[in-house]
DNA sequence: CCTGCCCAAATCGCATGCAGTTGCGCGCCA
DNA sequence: TGGCGCGCAACTGCATGCGATTTGGGCAGG
């Protein structure tokens, strides 16, 4: 499936704008509304309009990317009430991640964790798309640790649809806590009882998300099309 | 995507494809391993071979569909460890459903979910595929109510999973129980704390999982497949 | 009778071409 | 100056064509 395909590394053009276009989204270089033509997009990567149109096909299955008919598609623009409903799954989902994971975790497997958490800290001072991709990373790797393909699928999907909210809501930046709350969250997945380490990975998360979107100033200008939302329903 | 793209009804031939290919594997006429050549699908369809491949590609994405490269597009074949995956995160998701429906149902909705439950008992004689989709509707029905896109998105699709692996895993039949826990369902829904309506929905799909994965005969012969995967991981 | 090789048919991967639709800019009119 | 409508360029929707790859079945050899 997805996790599969996108695992590029022969020739997989297709999977390498899949992963391109995400981690541009992911790193805020490409912000909601954003146009991606098919064509430039194909040859931007060096490939025909088709495998583009293909991937943008993907990505919108992934709801990073909004595809209208005879439309132009855009980065997808997460609402304000699309961001909470994300983190609700969101947490529901790590937990599961965690209490998958509570008690098994290998030393090499809490050292290549740590790792992560230190690169996050080297760039905490750095740009801001950097830290969001790090602190991403860290999570998609915790589920990776569970081997569950489809818990690792779904996961992954719903941060990289975080990390789009985040950046397009979000306050500029707040990554500084995060990575102490990411340490503490190895410690008890190592050794603490499952429930525990369930209930700091929702903590941690609610953090994040009343951080970065609850708090700030996140309606700019086009945020007035999820006010007229609702009167366009039918 | 699905939400938005399902407004179906023009001349959307891709989406006739995937909601007809979907509903062919959920009521079992579709069963794991079975070929999907894209010629075909688009002769069966009427359309062209590149719409079929667009298609398959979105199915991929569901995960209801493998796509190996160069290869003919089959349907997948849940492993009894996907299933249980797929149920355990199917619990964490409709959990969430019930916890944001409890309380709120209004007359008409308890109405048109009674509905549901009606057909099903209706067709609990009839075949095996219908009882199926309709109890697979009665939870996607649900989902809907919260009026929340994301969270409908990813409860669909799951259903969907789930009921290919109850089609492909599962016993012959077991739906007669089921009717029942929707009715009471619908009750501690409309009536109870949302603690004991998620606490309810749980037991309930960890029900139907016991009584057609664990219970039963699951395997068969392609499941050597699943045995040697461990061994082919590296 | 079983095994292994080789070739033709089936099928996929991808680019390109054409037709239909959108929307943007420019000129016109008030 | 500001609003309106028209026409063209850009873009998408989709089909088809060609080369590459797999498959499975026949034939030769053991």
């Amino acid at each position: 499936m997805t996790a599969s395909k996108a695992r590029s590394g022969d020739g997989d053009r297709f999977g390498k704008i899949c992963q391109g276009i995400r981690r541009a989204i992911l790193e805020a270089a490409l912000m909601p509304g954003d146009r991606l033509p098919e064509d430039s997009l194909g040859e931007s990567f060096g490939v025909s309009r088709t495998i583009a149109r293909h991937a943008l096909g993907q990505l919108a299955a992934e709801g990073l990317v909004e595809l209208r008919r005879n439309r132009i598609a855009t980065v997808s623009a997460p609402t304000p009430s699309d961001a909470r409903d994300i983190f609700d799954i969101r947490v529901a989902l790590e937990r599961q991640v965690v209490q998958h994971l509570a008690g098994t975790l290998t030393d090499p497997q809490v050292a290549e964790l740590k790792a992560i958490v230190e690169a996050e800290h080297a760039a905490r001072h750095g740009p801001d798309g950097a830290s969001i991709r790090l602190a991403t990373e860290f999570h998609i790797r915790l589920a990776e640790l569970t081997r569950k393909p489809i818990l690792i699928r779904y996961v992954t999907e719903i941060c990289y649809r975080a990390g789009l909210s985040l950046s397009s809501l979000g306050r500029p930046h707040s990554s500084e806590c995060a990575i102490n709350e990411h340490l503490a969250l190895i410690e008890v997945i190592r050794t603490g009882p499952s429930d525990k380490a369930s209930q700091m990975m929702a903590e941690h998360l609610e953090a994040v998300a009343s951080r970065a979107l609850l708090g700030g100033e996140g309606r700019q200008a086009r945020d007035l099309v999820s006010i007229l939302q609702p009167y366009a329903e039918d």
